[in-house]
DNA sequence: TAGAATTGAATGAGTATTCATTATTGAATG
DNA sequence: CATTCAATAATGAATACTCATTCAATTCTA
């Protein structure tokens, strides 16, 4: 865990700041070139700095691939977790977490490649015990809104809520596969703008989980 | 291509056999090591070949992931023709299409660990033009239920088919590369028996994407 | 017996990582 | 303030290592 930034002396202070450099230009750099294509001196370069100082940072090339899961994940679940708290209606709450996956998305177009492309390439990303951590924090979100759901009688309580959590996410993940996919190759398989996306994805999913009111 | 079976000469049926033989023990071997630690070599001597031979049959080692992938999905688009053109109601039709993409699943496990995990490791799988080919193919049977749906007036005509498919299939993929990571952990996080799952997702999106009688 | 298929030892390419060396930093000191 | 100096950080050339792939030699087969 990192101390607060008052406990950093200046020099530890200025030794994140480079680590977080790093981690910037090696999404650009991973984004652009692909995961394994991309050698530890390209990012080096980038981040102006030597191949091997990159090991001051990072135990090993893979290391960099998580550390961009792990921070980027816990900033996506920090600046999801204050917009959903701005509302209290349940289906109102899900709505924005969707939408906001996909705001998130298209403003970050590079780690959106990092993310649905290129961390899949990591041999131990799958396996990991972490690996669920970050996520499961961030669809803990998602979550909550549906106990509150069911709690207030609006989504039906026999639901599973595993299994919305999950469909919703899967749903999420693979549109936002293939958007990202087809925008780097100019297709239009999908609309460049993807804030129609939430709507019909919520009233997809809650028409048939709302409990019936008539 | 391939030849159809009366046109060929022992000799090529022999091949071919062979060549079959190779992609099934790569599957297993690549199942259990995973992909990048599974090597030429070990998989030829699971095949019960020298290593050299495994190049008279595929052009490297990434093509024998990516002949896995062709080879087994049309397969399964096969299987999955064949069931859901047993019935004509399309809700049922979409029910099976779930139900029999798990069962599957949980058939052939060492499969099921390549196809959700493995496969997604390669660096070509994902930028490729061919990769879309087969599952498009697979996903066009989900397709024609929803449209079939649709023109019955049972399902929305105003909903966007392509985000139902990829949704479903989103969700059906998430669930399957979930239920794959913790079976072989033998984590408990999913029954062990799928056959659940199906009427549970049906619900789930029908009830939402059905249009309301009354 | 020609041609195809198979073999497996040898090759080589590519790059992540190491580490001896050099540079920088900032607290302590007079 | 200027200087020292131990600790940290940065450097980048050299290393080391793994396997995928090749190919000349051998075996098979129709």
């Amino acid at each position: 865990m990192s101390k607060s930034k008052k406990a950093m002396s200046k020099k530890e202070n200025r030794k994140e700041k480079k680590t977080k450099l790093i981690l910037e230009k090696a999404i650009v750099v991973i984004a652009e070139k692909g995961y394994h294509a991309a050698t530890v001196s390209d990012i080096a370069k980038e981040a102006g700095v030597a191949a091997g100082s990159i090991y001051n940072h990072f135990d090993n090339k893979e290391h960099i691939l998580i550390q961009i899961f792990e921070v980027k994940m816990a900033e996506l679940t920090e600046s999801v977790r204050q917009v959903v708290s701005t509302h209290t209606d349940p289906v109102e709450q899900i709505r924005l977490f969707i939408a906001h996956h996909f705001t998130h998305l298209q403003r970050s177009p590079d780690l959106a490649q990092v993310f649905q492309v290129e961390l899949r390439q990591s041999q131990h990303f799958f396996k990991m015990d972490y690996e669920p951590k970050r996520l499961l924090e961030y669809l803990g979100v998602l979550q909550q809104a549906i106990a509150l759901g069911q709690e207030q009688g609006v989504l039906d309580p026999t639901l599973d809520r595993n299994l919305l959590q999950w469909s919703i996410f899967g749903a999420m993940d693979e549109l936002s596969t293939n958007w990202v996919l087809t925008s780097r190759q100019n297709r239009k398989a999908w609309p460049s703008d993807l804030s129609i996306l939430p709507d019909q994805i919520v009233r997809m999913f809650i028409d048939g989980v709302r409990v019936r009111s008539e």
